[in-house]
DNA sequence: GTATTGATCTTCT
DNA sequence: GAAGATCAATACA
């Protein structure tokens, strides 16, 4: 996942509010689905308080259930490929932008639940933007395999 | 094995 | 009109 702030200019939170992304200047706990290089979804966990602006970009997953399902959608067979990346994380789950807005608290199509903590994390540059490099704010499981790896880095 | 580019559409300037 | 929080296939070594 990777943080993003009202501040950041890799944010589109970043100069103010538009249309797309008023669902980030919205109460927390909602979800942001956003459509980009034509082809793909990301999803977003909206973290700020009201009118804030601040959001988790949800960059992987590890599957744990309905990996049938998401084998189907996505066209691959190991499970490290369903969830490992922004877009394939949406397509595997069947995110598109009708979630965009919807409540991951007491929604009824996606919701989030409690997990067991994770033994390490990570930070790290982002990926993907031009912009805001220098925050480190990605984040991630240590040497965890359902992670996307940068093209050059990991 | 790594590096490069094509695909494809929404949003903001 | 241009750029983008990307992925996957292709090209080359």
């Amino acid at each position: 996942m990777e943080a993003y702030a009202p501040d950041d200019p890799a944010s589109h939170a970043f100069g103010g509010r538009t249309e797309r992304n008023a669902v980030m200047f919205g109460r927390p706990g909602h979800l942001y689905v956003y459509f980009t290089y034509g082809m793909h979804f990301c999803m977003n966990v909206v973290t700020g308080l009201e009118g804030e602006g601040s959001a988790v970009l949800l960059r992987a997953a590890e599957p744990l259930e309905g990996i049938d399902a998401m084998r189907l959608r996505r066209r691959r067979r190991a499970v490290h490929e369903l969830c490992s990346g922004p877009a394939r994380l949406c397509q595997a789950f069947g995110v598109d932008r009708r979630m965009d807005g919807i409540d991951l608290v007491r929604g009824s199509e996606m919701w989030i639940l409690d997990g067991p903590p994770v033994p390490a994390i990570v930070s790290g540059p982002r990926v993907g933007i031009s912009v805001g490099l220098d925050r480190p704010w990605r984040y991630r499981v240590a040497d965890d395999p359902f992670v996307s790896r940068a093209r050059s880095l990991g």
